[in-house]
DNA sequence: TTTTAGCACTCCTTTTCTGTAGGTGCTGAA
DNA sequence: TTCAGCACCTACAGAAAAGGAGTGCTAAAA
């Protein structure tokens, strides 16, 4: 589908292209027109000569003067958007993660990482979760439970069967009248309540009936209110196969490894790659927020109040086509 | 403090054997005996025959034939056992992890968990924490929420303030009221049990009582059974510092990193870091089970009934001297 | 007996040079 | 338009050369 400003190409250019750059990711090293000519029909002059052709679009780079190409991020995009058709799953692949769909007992995170985990190892790419609980999970039960004089643990459980649990801890003596009104109030104010509204709901409907019934309303308010706040903002974070993507030839180089390795271990950088966009999508080199030297393909899931994002991270000559076919089967077929 | 079997040198040998790990610590590059000559009040040809004595002995190696001396293990352990004393920590670092420990709001895992992360960059070496909960918790509230027909959550907290929860699924229909008894039978029978005796606690204690009034006591046994295994089965990993490691200068070669990358990310070998033994103790190379090129200083932790392990991994080069104190400061604040 | 100056020697590291392999662009003829 | 032929380019690998840091040994001095 071509859109307005795309480079029009001939479909032999296309059908170069198509191939340089299925060839590219299948060896990482430049294409040279004599491997080419043969599959293509024609002499390597001419080759030659379409290759220029698509290096003056800006679809192919070239390592130095005198090498084969390589495809560009343009030409990466082109390929992507233009070229790629998606293919079907391998029964194989779906054996693996059917597995995996069909255990009853795992609850659906557990669902989402180990087929994550399961498709890094088969793509030997990294894969990354973000997870978070949503707006569809409502809290159906508050428990609050005393551990000594100052510290109590809060409990929130959601109609997902979502949990989260925060200490608090209480400064100074607070009576422990005060602290059972607080719960109860709590309790009977603030179930149904979406998780992500928690936090104004507290401080506009609960805090004034709190400050009438209980004393030391202000100390027990703030603590409340800390833990639950808490609760909306916990990202939860997972990867898989950070090793596979650094196994690929171009992550040789010590640095350029150390480099990766430090920004999987930020957790900025790896919440940013939160997608809020709908559908796979594919960002490539600079069109990603990770790595230049990276391509990241990621998609938002929701399901069942269960919200997060799921992403696949590989060197720019990954394979676009199965991993967005994977992520989809993945994000599709949890549904069911 | 010489133990039997160890070897015996002069006090010039020990003297020149400190030098020349300190001097290794700090450069990483082979020590020669001129560098050292004018520290020693000697000639360099002196230095170079008691270099070559603690050769013999097993204490020091060459990279090369002309090469420089570097201390082998043996010498580290040396080092390590009879020649370094205990520094005192610097008040800088000790202020910096005493803003953590002050910290009141904070429970003991983030306190451990912050303090690790401190001292993984003060240090620039990789922080690894093993925390589990045990023997001293004793359940103290039991709570099952029902999600949905087939689906509960059960949560256990203790009386130290420890959370687990984890999700029960039941096979085939289970009547309300058979869940409920059970729920009520489990509460009853369970509370003021140490959380690592839980297993056998139901397998015995529990199983026959609730056969008795529950009509589907398989299929819920069973489950609960399972929910409840894996409570005492949690180990929570955490590291810090993944990175700090790899940028010291033995690990300038690519596939050593992906190595070691990769050894991070495998949690059996990680969960086999934790420490039996007492005291803070140091696993040189060969004697320790993650890497022969690295050290592993660790310790175990029993705080108010949070035990887990903490340890911090660096070269074979590394500052044993601080690391040690480091450890040995964090165990010991934390208790107040 | 211990220390030391002097010297030959060793090996690593860095730089330079070489040949080769795999590419390209251009040109003129088919 | 296509293509064979040719001149040309660069990366890569290996060999050779130069420089540097450090050793072991020996014979003389302390």
């Amino acid at each position: 589908m071509l859109k307005e400003g795309d480079t029009l190409i001939t479909s032999r250019q296309k059908d170069l292209l198509k191939m340089i750059i299925e060839e590219y990711i299948k060896t990482a090293k430049p294409v040279g027109s004599k491997s080419i000519c043969e599959r293509m029909d024609c002499s390597s002059a001419t080759v030659r000569a379409e290759m220029s052709n698509l290096e003056d679009l800006g679809l192919l780079e070239k390592t130095h003067i005198s090498s084969g190409r390589i495809p560009s991020e343009k030409g990466y995009r082109y390929y992507v958007d233009n070229i790629m058709e998606p293919k079907k799953l391998s029964g194989e692949d779906m054996l693996k993660l059917q597995c995996i769909m069909d255990n009853k007992s795992l609850t659906i995170s557990d669902v989402i990482e180990k087929s994550m985990e399961i498709i890094a190892e088969m793509t030997n790419y990294t894969a990354i979760i973000l997870g978070k609980s949503s707006k569809d999970n409502l809290v159906s039960k508050v428990e609050v439970i005393p551990i000594d004089e100052n510290n109590l643990v809060a409990i929130v459980v959601t109609n997902k069967g979502h949990v989260e649990h925060k200490n608090i801890y209480l400064e100074g003596h607070v009576s422990s009248r005060d602290i059972s009104k607080t719960i109860e109030l709590i309790n009977k104010l603030i179930v149904g309540t979406p998780i992500d509204e928690v936090s104004s709901f507290l401080e506009f409907e609960v805090k004034p009936i709190i400050s009438n019934y209980v004393e030391q309303h202000e100390i027990l308010y703030n603590a409340f209110y800390n833990a639950f706040n808490e609760f909306t903002n916990i990202n939860h974070v997972n990867m898989a196969g950070r090793v596979n993507m650094l196994n690929q030839p171009e992550f040789s180089d010590a640095d350029k490894i150390r480099e990766i390795v430090s920004k999987f271990d930020d957790k900025e950088i790896v919440n940013a790659i939160k997608e809020e966009g709908n559908g796979v999508n594919i960002y490539i080199g600079s069109e990603n927020n990770f790595d230049d030297d990276v391509t990241v393909i990621k998609t938002k899931y929701n399901i069942n109040g269960e919200v997060g994002t799921i992403a696949m991270i590989g060197p720019k000559r990954m394979d676009y086509d199965r991993v967005t076919t994977l992520l989809n089967y993945i994000v599709e077929n949890i549904n069911k």
